[in-house]
DNA sequence: TCTTAACTTCACACATTTCTGAAAACAGCG
DNA sequence: CGCTGTTTTCAGAAATGTGTGAAGTTAAGA
């Protein structure tokens, strides 16, 4: 049952205010990014957590939010992959851990996204033809997000290997 | 008085319900990218309009809004470099403009954004120092936002010769 | 099978946001 | 200098969003 050894004190041994003003200052600008709120405490409470996992009870308690809110930011989060759960063997509590090193790989990872606008804009120039100012503007920003898509992947594969560099050398 | 010459068709010669079909569903796709419902129906009005400009009593017709929205709304996009102003000479409407070819460009002149993030995530990494867990992941995401720094300066020069090739070939 | 800790769902109260109508401010024109 | 068409400001109504408490569900252990 009591399995506080090191979860009372914040982890890496900073103080509980210090940890705070962090958490909070990432999720605002997660909040910024379109992140509800919740979910955005939640992520960044995990994040800077000494193990990058955190139980319900603690979540809860590091935030001042009820298990409820917990819940609901954890199924949120769950959906789009940021973070997993694991079943403590043993116990009843679950224990959310965020999701792979590259984290914030998946803010570009609007793959989806950048297909629905593509829809979008191919409807507007289909919708208003070439021939027209207003298609062919529509049709500028279609190729944008075309000549985006393509980029975006090969920037990630350089960063992967940027990445690798590093953690080698 | 009456300069409804073809402002009173909808520009293009399609009819009102498909024009506002694609304006509505480009807004929603702003709105999904984080821009508020007003602003994001009255651009996707304007770059829908033969001109890439109408009057503000034109935007509450087509958008059937009130002309307090209509302020409140291009009061933002001007803000924010979108759209441009216009006195008409010889009335006191207003006119107001899609601002430049590439507006799109601006989803990604998230230089301050991008600076916000750098700054909280160092201060991360100060906080817990490379030696714990949670500085080294958080550092990691530095490195990254970093990189994309970067990276989205070189992608728009690639974006720029491209499609300057495009235009001329 | 029963007990009970833990998590989830749901209805609702509270807070925030968004749009409107009405009044005020502004600017061109006589 | 006042008149009038147009835009802006502002208080508040309406719509939305958000977090909680309480009841409901699940599953570990006896």
């Amino acid at each position: 049952m009591d399995e506080r050894r090191e979860e009372s004190r914040v982890d890496g041994g900073d103080d509980e205010a210090t940890v705070s003003r962090f958490v909070e200052r990432f999720a605002a600008q997660l909040v910024q990014a379109g992140m509800t709120r919740m979910p955005a405490r939640v992520f960044a409470a995990l994040l800077s957590s000494e193990r990058g996992a955190l139980t319900s009870a603690e979540l809860s308690e590091q935030l001042k939010i009820s298990p409820a809110a917990v819940s609901g930011a954890v199924r949120y989060l769950a959906q789009v992959n940021m973070v997993s759960r694991e079943r403590e063997p043993g116990s009843r509590r679950e224990r959310y851990r965020v999701q792979g090193d590259q984290w914030y790989t998946a803010l570009l990872e609007r793959d989806t996204m950048m297909k629905n606008w593509q829809a979008t804009m191919q409807e507007g120039v289909d919708r208003f033809g070439l021939d027209t100012p207003q298609g062919r503007r529509i049709n500028d920003t279609l190729e944008f997000f075309r000549f985006l898509d393509e980029e975006l992947g090969s920037l990630m594969r350089r960063w992967n290997a940027h990445r690798a560099e590093r953690l080698d050398g």
